[in-house]
Formats: structure tokens, sequence, C-alpha cells
DNA sequence: CCAAAAGAGTACTGGTCAGTCCAGTACTCT
DNA sequence: AGAGTACTGGACTGACCAGTACTCTTTTGG
């Protein structure tokens, strides 16, 4: 009865228990300052089904590094859907610059962000890999997105790659920067909104 | 004889010889990936001599970041100084633009970045020093320049800490994010031509 | 020239940690 | 019910490493 549910039970309810404890202690103590049994604990799981489950420390790690970066899609759709009325383009666009900042100021976004960035020396496949699906990846779809709004004739581009990427360093260099230093993911609403409406304003007078 | 020469002598020559290697190593293998015995080996000294210079390895870390911090004013002073004849505003800024993405893009600058930022955890004072000693005070040298550019018409700018924000975002967010993430230190030339040539011509689009 | 300080070299302490081993227990599927 | 598999818990190995101890040599400065 039930053989998927089944499967599921046990074995996959401590994997992703592991999972789950992993990610939890490395984003908060770092890929050294970890320890298996560390894991192992938080897991509720002994040390020996740890190892069952991933052949080693380094496994674990890319794999825990990869499951969080397959989970940006919904943060990459973000950047897709854009009202394109000609109206309210900079209400629009400065709404769309301020949930990208969210998203991106989000704790968890930037713990993993220092975490990818420490440790590429080490795992320089994981830093490509992120840098390759979160982030070339998303800004292929804003590009996209600006592509459409040139076509209506919204925006001038020329070169909508080059136009994102500028979109998202007049947006981002600051309080990431910011967080990256300082480790103060101290960021207001009121800091994220004007952050968000100065950005958006500087690039729509260069791009409109 | 010569105090201050002697005293120079075998001491001073040791306590530098033991940050350049520290640095070196540090830079290298990060943190926790360096012992104190690869860097009393690097530095041909004894274990034992490190320890009389250094209390511990946190206090040689630290030394060997803010040595480093200390030696930002070239770059920054470089952010000072821009002609300010109206003829050739673009032609300048490019040009500066240029020197800037370059100054940070030099593999040692990135690695310094990525070796604070994996360490900010540990030591979050040695983080916000950083950021305040180099990136706000860079960030503010750049302002004084735009509002002197701003009084004599070149620019219209109301927040010039702003418009400095957003210039380094424009020329600085691509390349320093590809190499903190892929650890690809290879920028060519005409790369980074095309980023200052693209990102001043935004920038005054937004700001002139 | 001589005492004090600095350094070399090497061995040692105490602690951490990845990964393994093993003996016994719990679960799962048929 | 019963065989096979997963999990537990704890002990253990081997490596690494920060920091110390100690003896002997070199340098320094008066």
């Amino acid at each position: 009865m039930k053989k998927e549910l089944t499967m599921d039970s046990r074995s996959a309810r401590k994997h992703e228990a592991i999972l789950e404890a992993a990610t939890s202690v490395f984003l908060d103590k770092g890929y050294s300052g970890t320890s298996m049994d560390d894991i192992a604990k938080l897991a509720a799981v002994s040390k020996q089904t740890v190892y069952k489950h991933f052949s080693d420390k380094e496994k674990l790690f890319a794999d825990i590094v990869l499951a969080t970066t397959d989970r940006l899609d919904t943060t990459i759709d973000l950047l897709a859907d854009l009202p394109t009325d000609a109206a309210g383009l900079e209400e629009n666009l400065t709404k769309l610059a301020r949930q990208f900042l969210t998203a991106l100021t989000d704790p968890r976004v930037i713990q993993l962000r220092r975490l990818i960035i420490a440790n590429a020396d080490v795992f320089p496949e994981l830093g490509t890999e992120w840098y390759q699906r979160g982030f070339e990846r998303g800004l292929a779809t804003l590009a996209a997105t600006f592509q459409r709004l040139t076509d209506q004739g919204l925006l001038r581009i020329d070169d909508t790659l080059l136009a994102a990427n500028h979109f998202s360093g007049l947006l981002l260099w600051i309080p990431v920067n910011k967080a990256m230093f300082t480790g103060s993911t101290q960021h207001t609403e009121a800091d994220l909104d004007r952050l968000a409406t100065a950005g958006t304003r500087a690039f729509l007078a260069a791009y409109r």
C-alpha cells in the first residue's frame, strides 16, 4: 500500500532532516566552522546516518548549496513579469526594483552569498554554478523584460543585457556590499524604498 | 651609531618578513586554511619568533588586514583628481572609471575582499573597519569630486553621495561579482574598456 | 667585551575533527 | 513472521594545529 509514501518514510525523512540541519549550520557557522557532529546533532541523527546519505563533508556542502540554488526560480520569475502599460512605467519599475531589493537583501540570501564567496577557492565549481544559474540567469530574464519594453517603445536600449547589469548595479551595489562586510543585514523598509526609487530614477534617466 | 637604523635591524626585519608572509598565505589559503607553521616557514623564521611579534593568530590576521587597508590611499586619491574642463568631461570621466576598474579588479584586492567577507562573521570589526576606511571613504572622495563638477555646472546632481554610489555600482557590480564567485580574475583590457565606457555613458545620461 | 634580548630548532600538550568500526536496536517490505 | 536494511551510540584512529617549553646560537647595545 502507498509504495511511494512508504518509500518516503524513514530514509527520506532523515535525508531531508540532514539537509535542513546542514543548511542551517553551514549558513550560520561557515564550512570549516561546522563539524559533522554538529550537523548530526541538530538533525537528531547519528553520524553514521549522515555518512550513509552523503559520502563526505564536501559532498554534503555541495548538495546543500546546489539545493538552495534550485530554489531561486521564484526570485527570478519576479523579474519576468512587469506590466507594460506606458502610463505607470516608472511606478511599475520602482515596484519591481523594490521586490528585487527585498529578495536580495534577505538575510538567508546574503548568508548564502557569503558562504559561496568564502569557499570559492576550495569549491570553484560551486561558485561558478551559482553565478551562472542564479546570477546570469536572473540578468538574462531581466534583459528579456527590458527587450519587451524596448520593443514597445517604452525604453531605448540597444544592449539589454548591459542595461540589466546596470539596473542591478544601481540598486544592489550599496546594500549588498554593506551586508557583505558589516554583517548587518539591517535594512529598514525606508532604506530599501529610497534605494529603489533613486536607482530606478537614475536608470530611467539613462535608458528612457 | 645610527640608532634608528640599528633598531630597524633584526627585529624589525623579521617583523616585516612575518607580515609579508602572513599576508601572502592568508590571501592565498584563507584564515583557517593557514597554519602558523606555514607562515613561519614562508617567512624563514621560527614559530617562536612569530609568537614573539604577534600574540596569536587572530591578532596577526587583524594586523595584516588593517595594514593593507592603510595602503588604500593611493587608490582613493585617484578618485579626487579629475580635470574639470568642460570639453573633455566624458573622456576624463571614462578615464577615471577605467582606472577605478583596474584598481578594484586587481587580483590582490579581490582576494582581500574575499578574505574579509569570508571572515566577517568571526571578525566583525575588521569588516566594518574596512568598509568604512576603504569603501565609504572612497565614496565620499568621489562624491566631493562630483560636487565640484556640479558647482561648475558640468553635472546636475543633488545627492552627490548617492551619485557616487551609482557610479560605482554601474561600473563594478558586474566584474566584482564575477570575480567573487568564479574566482576568475581574468578581465581582459578590452572588457574593462567596455565596462568603463558603457558605465560612464549611462552615468552621464542620468546625471548630466 | 659582556649581559640581555631575540632567534632557531625541535619536541611536546591539549584539543578538534573527519571518517571508520562495531554491536545492538528499529523499521520496512513481502 | 522474518530477512534485509537503516539507524543508534559510542568508541576509536589518524591527522592537523594553536600555542608552549626548552636548549642552544646569534645579535644587539652599552
